[in-house]
DNA sequence: AAGTAATATTGCAATATTACGATTAAGGGA
DNA sequence: TCCCTTAATCGTAATATTGCAATATTACTT
C-alpha cells in the first residue's frame, strides 16, 4: 500500500490531480508567480527569492516542468525559465471546466 | 527534514497549496464530482463508486472536509454529504485570481 | 585548457500520504 | 435491550514528498 491506485480513476481525474499537485506546495505557487513576474525571466534568484536551497528549488522546478508549465531557452550560462502560457491557460480551462461542471451538477444550489 | 517550510511563504501561497492538495489526488477529484452529482447527496455508495475501501474514502473525505468544501447533515443513520457551494466557488475565485494574475504578469505573452 | 558561475543530480534523512484490516462508536429497528 | 447498519478511528505497512549537503555537469570566459 501507500501508492495511489491509478487504474480505478478516469484519465481526466488523473490529469486534474497531476496539475493540482503542482500547486499543492507553497514553494511551487511562489516559484510560478516569480517566474511569470520577471520580464527577463531571470532564474537563479528564485533561490534567494523563495528561501530554499538550490537543490530543493531545482527539484520543484522539475515538478513544474514535468507538468509542461515551463518553457525556456535552456542555453547559455544563465538558464531562462519562462511560463508556458499556452499550457498554463489550457490547465486553467481544465480547472474551470471541472469546477463549473461540479457546481452545476450540485443538488443544493 | 521532509516537512514543508511554511514560515517562508505568504498566507495566500499557503492557502492556494491547501486547496490544491484537495484536488491533488484522483480519488478526491472523483469523490467531489460524485458528491455534487447526487441529488440526494447519498454517501456510502462513494465506496462502491470510487473503488477504494471504506476507511480510505473516509480519510479522503476528511481532507476535503478540512478544506471546508463539505457541508452535510450529519444526523441519522445515513450521513449526508453535500458540497459547500459557497466555499467551493470562493476557492474557484482564488484559483482564477491566481491564474489570471500569473498570466497577466508574464513577459512572453 | 583551466577557471568560474549556474544548475542538475545523487544520496540520504525526516516527514507526509495512501491504503486497508480490525475495531470502535452511533443510531435505528426488532 | 440486542442486533444491524453505517461511518469514524486506530494501527500499521508501503510509498511519496520535502529538504539539503555533496558532487557532477554544463557552458561561458580567459
Amino acid at each position: 500500500m501507500g501508492a495511489t491506485k491509478l487504474s480505478i480513476h478516469t484519465q481526466e481525474q488523473i490529469e486534474m490531480a497531476q496539475f493540482a499537485k503542482v500547486f499543492a506546495h507553497p514553494a511551487r505557487v511562489s516559484i510560478l508567480q516569480y517566474i511569470a513576474s520577471q520580464d527577463s525571466c531571470i532564474c537563479g534568484d528564485i533561490v534567494d527569492k523563495v528561501g530554499l536551497s538550490q537543490p530543493t528549488i531545482s527539484q520543484h522546478l522539475q515538478v513544474i516542468n514535468a507538468a509542461g508549465l515551463l518553457k525556456g531557452t535552456f542555453k547559455g550560462k544563465t538558464i531562462c525559465y519562462c511560463l508556458n502560457v499556452e499550457k498554463f491557460q489550457q490547465m486553467q480551462e481544465l480547472f474551470n471546466s471541472y469546477f463549473n461542471k461540479t457546481v452545476a451538477s450540485c443538488c443544493n444550489i
